[in-house]
DNA sequence: TTTGTAAGTAAGTATTACTTACCTAAATAG
DNA sequence: CTATTTAGGTAAGTAATACTTACTTACAAA
């Protein structure tokens, strides 16, 4: 795993073979297969590790907010400042494993939905409590908080772009809690 | 490009093999190797097409709407319309490509950014004849917008959910115009 | 009538994910 | 203290598949 981690660092999913993966961990190519299914296999037990680790972090700082709003700012940025510093991480969620469709058999799209379902959770509490607008659609909400977390990233892990969380995330905040209209 | 297109219907683009695509369009592999220039090559050329008529669709009907903010909303609709009432289309574009560092130099990326472009501008003409309020960052909003719709399509588009896609689009466009701060 | 070019084929080749059969060492159980 | 299971590891395959090469046919244009 932590060979084809670094691996992930240089090169696509793709054109790392198994062959490197092995070199790479000095040890021979049956190994690999001794600890994981596939090629693909391998991908999502990496992934998941990081995706464990990220989600404590989220639920760790959204305990320590009240309303709902900064909760879910929290993990607007607790989101992009984890993709944002971790390449490989982003890379693998949001561009290597979505096409295939036993991703959403593993553990690691379990924590998708975990993950997922937290920010859903906040929402209808939000609602509840009327700091959201009782018209609000919570799972548009949420698609919106998602989308726009996963597509501010996408520059920055395909083109290595540098990514302003800050600025990024106070724009993300202000433009759901406020809108845009004049 | 007819044969890989009917392909991609039933399956993912790494499941499709050459052999396949030849057989199904009564040639021989060879054949594929002389108008384009590998696998790739012919899933950029597919995106291509479907791209330009979503983009002739985009353009007319925006330049129906007066306000930026209906304009936004057309697009928006449209873009949801044309991912939901053609898989083939998404899944390539939103889970295919991607991955692949070359795809960025092709001609259908040319006109992604021409569609980020579009709308890039019609956030910028808001803003300035006080349409959307003279804080909103232009790229945020962007990143919000395609970030929204990208992701309401995935559920679409990985599990075949039925998108009604009125009720995403009126809950999207009220919540990036008004907001849902209470 | 010649020639250049576009459309097409058949039979490769190299790469690569994955398998099989085997080996070794160390726990663990009787 | 021995016997046996089991976990860690290897070497040498195999089948599949993206892509290449060298050749053929048809036909439009010079």
């Amino acid at each position: 795993m932590k060979s084809f981690y670094a691996l992930m660092k240089e090169k696509d999913f793709h054109s790392i073979t198994t062959a490197e993966i092995a070199r790479n961990a000095a040890v021979t190519e049956g190994l690999i297969y001794k600890y994981f299914k596939d090629k693909k296999d391998l991908i999502y037990q990496v992934l998941n590790d990081h995706f464990s680790e990220f989600l404590v972090k989220i639920e760790n700082r959204a305990a320590h907010e009240k309303t709902c709003a900064e909760q879910l700012e929290v993990i607007i940025y607790t989101s992009l400042e984890s993709y944002a510093h971790n390449r490989v991480f982003s890379k693998i969620l949001l561009l290597e494993v979505r096409n295939s469709p036993d991703f959403f058999n593993s553990d690691a799209y379990g924590l998708v939905r975990k993950y997922a379902g937290i920010i859903l959770g906040i929402i209808e509490e939000g609602i509840k409590n009327k700091e959201f607008k009782s018209d609000t659609d919570p799972h548009v909400l949420r698609k919106v908080i998602l989308g726009a977390i996963e597509h501010a990233c996408l520059g920055e892990i395909i083109f290595g772009r540098e990514l302003d969380i800050d600025q990024v995330v106070s724009g993300i905040t202000n433009i759901i809690f406020n809108g845009v209209s004049a």
